[in-house]
DNA sequence: TAAATTCCGATAAAAATAATCGTATTTTTG
DNA sequence: CAAAAATACGATTATTTTTATCGGAATTTA
C-alpha cells in the first residue's frame, strides 16, 4: 500500500540513466542490461513513456531513446500519470460518483480529498534529478 | 497505485461510526450493517485492531467493540501500522537490504526514503477524526 | 442450554501488477 | 538488396496482492 509500482521504479532509474548518457541514443536493451531490469517489460515502460512524450525515440539499427526535456523538469506526478498510474487513494477520488452508495452521506469523502491533495504535492514538487543521490558512497 | 486499501478505508469508517456510538459496544454485525461493509471481513479487521490494542472487545452475547482512545488521537499512520499495511513507497524502503542487486550503488534509495518521510508525515499529521466531515451536505 | 457474539485458521475469488512471447515495422550498413 | 538491430504492438501468461468467504471454536448472557 502507498508504493511506488515497479514501472514507476524503473522508469525513474531508466530516465535517469538516459540523462547520464544523453549525448547519445540509448536502447532499451542497453537500458535493462545496464540496470538489470527485464527487458520485455522495460522496453513496454519505454515506449510509454515515449508516447506520452516524454522521451523521443529511433527506429532501427542506430536506433534508441532521448530525453525530450530535464529529468529535473520531469515531476513524478508526470511520471506517474504518463504510466497510467493512479494516484488516487481511494476510487472516489478520481471522480467516481457511486463511491456513496454505501451510506447516504459520504462522510469521508472531503477529507479524503484534502489527504489526496497533500499527496499529490509531494509527487508534483519531486523531480526525476531529485531522486537521485549526489554522493555515491 | 498510492492508494488506501479496502482495510484502511472500512477502518477509518468503522472508527468513526463506533465513536459516534461510544457509549455502547458495537456489534461488528451492526456496524457492517450500518456502514454497508462486508460483515466476515470487517469482522476480521476489527479483531486486528483489538490485538493491536486500538480497540477493546467483549465476547458473548452482550459483546461487541469500543475505543480505546478518542479518534482523534488516532493518526492514518498508526492505523495503517497496525492493518500491517505497509507505507513503504519502494521494497527497500523498508529494511530490505537486498534492495541493490541491480546496480552496485543503489542511487536513488536515499532519496526515495526522503520521499517517503514526506509521505509518512502526512499519516503521521492527520487523524481519523480528522478525516471526517463537520458539514453534512 | 440456546442464542449472540467474538475469535481464528484456512481457503477461495478477484483484481492488480509484472513479465513474457511472437511478430511486424523501421532503419542502417555491408 | 539482404541481414541485422532496433523499436512497436497486441496478446497472453504468471505472480502477487487484495478482498472476500467459510466453518467451526470459544465466550458470555439470559
Amino acid at each position: 500500500m502507498i508504493k511506488l509500482s515497479k514501472k514507476v521504479e524503473y522508469a525513474i532509474l531508466a530516465l535517469q540513466y538516459i540523462a547520464e548518457n544523453s549525448s547519445k541514443t540509448n536502447t532499451a536493451k542497453e537500458i535493462a542490461g545496464k540496470l538489470s531490469l527485464p527487458y520485455d517489460f522495460l522496453s513496454k515502460l519505454l515506449q510509454t513513456l515515449m508516447k506520452k512524450g516524454l522521451l523521443v525515440s529511433q527506429l532501427g539499427v542506430k536506433g534508441g531513446y532521448k530525453l525530450v526535456k530535464q529529468i529535473s523538469e520531469i515531476t513524478v506526478e508526470e511520471l506517474m500519470n504518463a504510466l497510467d498510474e493512479r494516484s488516487s487513494i481511494v476510487d472516489c477520488a478520481d471522480g467516481d460518483s457511486n463511491c456513496c452508495s454505501r451510506t447516504e452521506i459520504c462522510d469521508i469523502r472531503s477529507p479524503i480529498m484534502t489527504l489526496q491533495e497533500q499527496i499529490n504535492n509531494i509527487f508534483k514538487n519531486t523531480t526525476i534529478a531529485n531522486l537521485k543521490n549526489n554522493i555515491n558512497i
